[in-house]
DNA sequence: CTGTATCCTTAATGATACTG
DNA sequence: CAGTATCATTAAGGATACAG
């Protein structure tokens, strides 16, 4: 009980630490094609191009790498089928699904905001700078 | 009551699709530099030499284009004293509070999440690909 | 179908110097 | 203090071709 004590803000992680390595996994969540495909996938397993046209506008590439550092961080699992032609499934792992859910409120809350924000954005465009 | 009814997902706005201005605003609230800048000024009105020690690692320049796009999305307010020395402080507007507390539980989910997501690196990185 | 490899273009970022 | 302007560098992204 000396030293350090444990209270609920006390973390081992700090993203706003620029050498934290918390700070890329964020990154990794919220870029932009992880978090776009973190959501898709919060509703069930996908195949690559299914989440392909999910993701409207991605390439092959970005979604490969995304889908690999996703996979690395423990919250992608990839299922392959030995099969021919290949079959590929990608679902959430549960750490996975905890992040996603906390995505996927942020991602309504911007788009039940999109009015607010287009006004705020005219607002802002019109006003004469003094 | 005929044609489009209005069921809770039912939205106007959807990030998943390309074209729609959702994106951008989800990109400036979930970018490099926006998600923390907002995470910052959730707990209070920060002058912009405060907010860039607290952004660890955020230069002058993407601070200044950072806070200019979330102004003008509407969710930080900038109020500039005409003292001189200048002081300006930022602050978050109701909206940016809303945005903000859902990166937060976002944020906080993944630095506590670390440990494993660690581990499931050293698992990737150290298996034999077949 | 599920990717990888390569090349090329563009956009993001950083460093520095400077202004009000 | 609070930025802007400019330049140089780097990283991200897209297009295409091809492999298993």
């Amino acid at each position: 009980m000396t030293g350090m004590t444990q209270e609920q803000d006390d973390l081992a992680y700090n993203v706003f630490a620029k050498a934290c390595p918390s700070r890329g996994t964020l990154e990794h969540v919220t870029g932009r094609w992880g978090g776009l495909t973190l959501g898709a996938l919060q509703e069930g397993s996908l195949r690559f191009n299914e989440l392909r046209r999910r993701v409207d506008g991605v390439s092959e590439k970005m979604l490969s790498q995304t889908l690999h550092a996703l996979e690395r961080d423990g919250l992608v699992h990839r299922e392959a089928q030995p099969t021919n032609p290949p079959r590929v499934d990608y679902y959430l792992t549960p750490l996975g699904h905890r992040v996603a859910e906390r995505l996927l409120a942020l991602i309504h809350c911007v788009e039940g905001s999109m009015d607010d924000v287009l006004a705020a954005r005219e607002a802002y465009d019109t006003r004469q700078p003094s």
